[in-house]
RNA sequence: GUCCCCGUAGUUCAAUGGAUAGAACGAAGGUUUCCUAAACCUUAAAUGCAGGUUCGAUUCCUGCCGGGGACACCA
């Protein structure tokens, strides 16, 4: 609709002014009676054009092509010119979701291109944190709208699974630790080690030296090293998967940690120092070095020889242009990397690796009211802590509202983490984001289980309508219920153009928004509309209504990786 | 010191340069003989400060104040 309306626009301007309009937007009108889209093209226009936006809104209206699915159009205020879908419009796009069902909303924007999205990233040997949660479900959920438009996806969790931290842990296994212990509790027993480390080397620094001496042995290829590697890497994947398992509908393509890079980083550091892009720094290390001076220099070879982060992001670029040719690669990833990642996509414009849009899909930090969040210290929120938090909250919920229902383990595990995520998603990403846990627990109001609820009643409706008919009388205020109809069929087109912009600015929380706005509406329908005790026609119509409701909001919430529910 | 991000009701968050700055929680009050009250309906309550650009600024620019973060051998 929105496309629809800003071509009419685009071609009226070129006919009446003669004219071409790059960038028509088209607003959405802040009260109902303003319309359902609304143009300040003509405001625009104004200066240039040396006429009043009255007048050119009038010209612009003139000039409309076709206006057949609009009830009317009208200049108001400055010159806002109106648009008001007609009700034949509103009634065939509930048509094309009773028959798209599952696919309505969907897009082919994206054929024939694809994306990879760099997502999650935990780190081995150290559980997942509650902050894990903004990669991972913002990741997530970008790569099922992404999916939904059309694009091929390609999921990748780049896990910490190389690095310097393998040196610490290493020697500290060596020093302190014990097998048949941390077989028992890996991550748990792994941590304590990476913690003991560092209070160690607060008073001894030298242990950093061992440290790195460690993780050289290490990439040399050190047998010794490289199979306490493999079993850390292992027993902590397992963790962290039952983690992802537990979070539901987490999906990677590919699980490609920063060791899988190992032997794709010779080459890159060839070429960087052959093209004269790599410099030598200080004691033997290679640097990048940006012109003016716009940002510090990038190091890319330590002056031991040894790699970093830098280093296996640029192979790690380098390897998705050979093997998927994309056209976006999104790397979901903390506003604390802000800078690397302007480090590493500035190199990548001077090495050429690829010319995909390469994309910082930032989010702000977590941050806690009480103390400071540290994995060195060992004072980290797990996420299994907060899942099973509100999980077990839900439960309680349940058992006070709805103590008859079977299957009560499922949804209080749907609702539960089901809230939690959409915590995260419901909000703009480039805020940080403030944890605390009655937030976290929170299950009424702007939330996931307000919007399952909503669900949950709209297919008890349909539920019950296939029993008979009640045939009762009823009264009810006429223009009242027109209004609530018409509030909530015409949100119903909008589904599709938000999720278009979701996807275009990498922020679920426009469609998280969009799906309350929805079911706020549809609850005040549904609280002033009765839909099983109306009759013939209305009944059919309100049916069809409640039934593209239901479709809309599975469809929304699926892309948001929250589960509805048919009941709770 | 340099650079980046953020300052919106008591609290947690919205708001593609547009119309009367929206919600939720909390506070005050109301709605169940009727499709699930995890709901609905009222009320009170906010753009850090000072300039600038614009027909129009929470949004863009400058300065200040406050918070967070980054600044090569961590990731």
């Amino acid at each position: 609709m929105q496309e629809k309306i800003k071509k009419l626009l685009r071609e009226a301007i070129k006919k009446a002014f003669s004219r071409e309009v790059k960038d028509i937007k088209i607003e959405y009108p802040v009260e109902e009676i303003y319309g359902d889209y609304a143009s300040s093209i003509a405001m625009h226009l104004a200066k240039d054009l040396a006429k009043n936006p009255h007048e050119i809104a009038e010209t612009i209206i003139k000039n409309l092509k076709e206006t057949k699915f609009l009830k009317k159009i009208e200049i108001a205020g400055p010159g806002f010119i109106n648009f008001y879908l007609s009700e034949k419009t509103l009634n065939d796009e509930i048509k094309t979701i009773l028959k798209e069902k599952d696919d309505y909303g969907s897009g082919k924007i994206g054929k024939n291109k694809n994306i990879i999205i760099d997502f999650s990233q935990p780190n081995i040997a150290k559980p997942l944190g509650v902050h894990h949660l903004l990669s991972t479900v913002i990741g997530q959920s970008l790569y099922n709208i992404y999916q939904f438009l059309g694009y091929e996806c390609i999921g990748i969790n780049h896990i910490g699974d190389w690095g310097t931290q393998f040196g610490k842990l290493t020697y500290a296994y060596k020093k302190w630790g014990d097998y048949i212990i941390i077989e028992k509790d890996p991550i748990n027993e792994l941590l304590k080690l990476y913690i003991r480390f560092h209070e160690k080397a607060e008073k001894d620094p030298s242990l950093e030296e061992e440290a790195r001496k460690e993780f050289k042995k290490l990439e040399n290829g050190d047998k010794e090293n490289l199979c306490l590697w493999k079993w850390f890497c292992d027993i902590s994947m397992k963790e962290i998967q039952k983690t992802y398992d537990y979070l539901g509908n987490i999906h990677f393509d590919y699980i490609q940690g920063e060791s899988f890079y190992n032997d794709k980083m010779e080459k890159i550091l060839e070429k960087g120092k052959k093209e004269k892009v790599f410099k030598k720094g200080e004691k033997g290390s290679w640097i990048v070095k940006f012109e003016n001076d716009k940002y510090p220099p990038f190091l890319v070879q330590k002056s031991d020889g040894t790699t970093l982060y830098s280093t296996r992001d640029l192979a790690a670029v380098n390897y998705r242009e050979k093997t998927w040719n994309p056209d976006k690669i999104l790397y979901v990833v903390d506003v604390a990397q802000s800078l690397h990642f302007k480090q590493l996509f500035k190199t990548n414009e001077m090495l050429n690796l690829t010319d995909a849009e390469l994309v910082h899909v930032v989010f702000g930090r977590m941050q806690f009211k009480e103390k400071k969040m540290s994995t060195r210290k060992g004072n980290i929120i797990l996420l299994d802590e907060v899942l099973k938090e509100a999980v077990k909250k839900a439960e309680k919920i349940i058992l006070e509202k709805n103590p008859d229902i079977s299957g009560k383990n499922k949804i209080a595990h749907k609702v539960g983490v089901g809230a939690v995520k959409y915590i995260i998603l419901s909000q703009n990403r480039t805020t940080n984001i403030t944890f605390d846990w009655e937030k976290m627990l929170s299950l009424e109001g702007n939330s996931a289980p307000y919007l399952q609820y909503s669900y949950a009643r709209a297919k008890s409706i349909l539920r019950k309508s296939k029993e008979k008919p009640s045939n009762q009388k009823i009264s009810e205020d006429k223009k009242k219920t027109e209004e609530k109809i018409r509030s909530l069929i015409s949100l119903f087109p909008k589904f599709q153009e938000y999720t278009l912009i979701s996807a275009e600015e990498y922020k679920p929380n426009i469609l998280a928004n969009y799906m309350y706005e929805l079911a706020q509406s549809f609850n005040s329908f549904y609280n002033s509309v009765s839909v099983l005790r109306a009759r013939d026609v209305d009944l059919k119509y309100r049916l069809q209504i409640v039934e593209a409701f239901s479709i809309i909001l599975k469809n929304g919430l699926t892309l948001l990786g929250v589960e509805v529910l048919e009941e709770m």
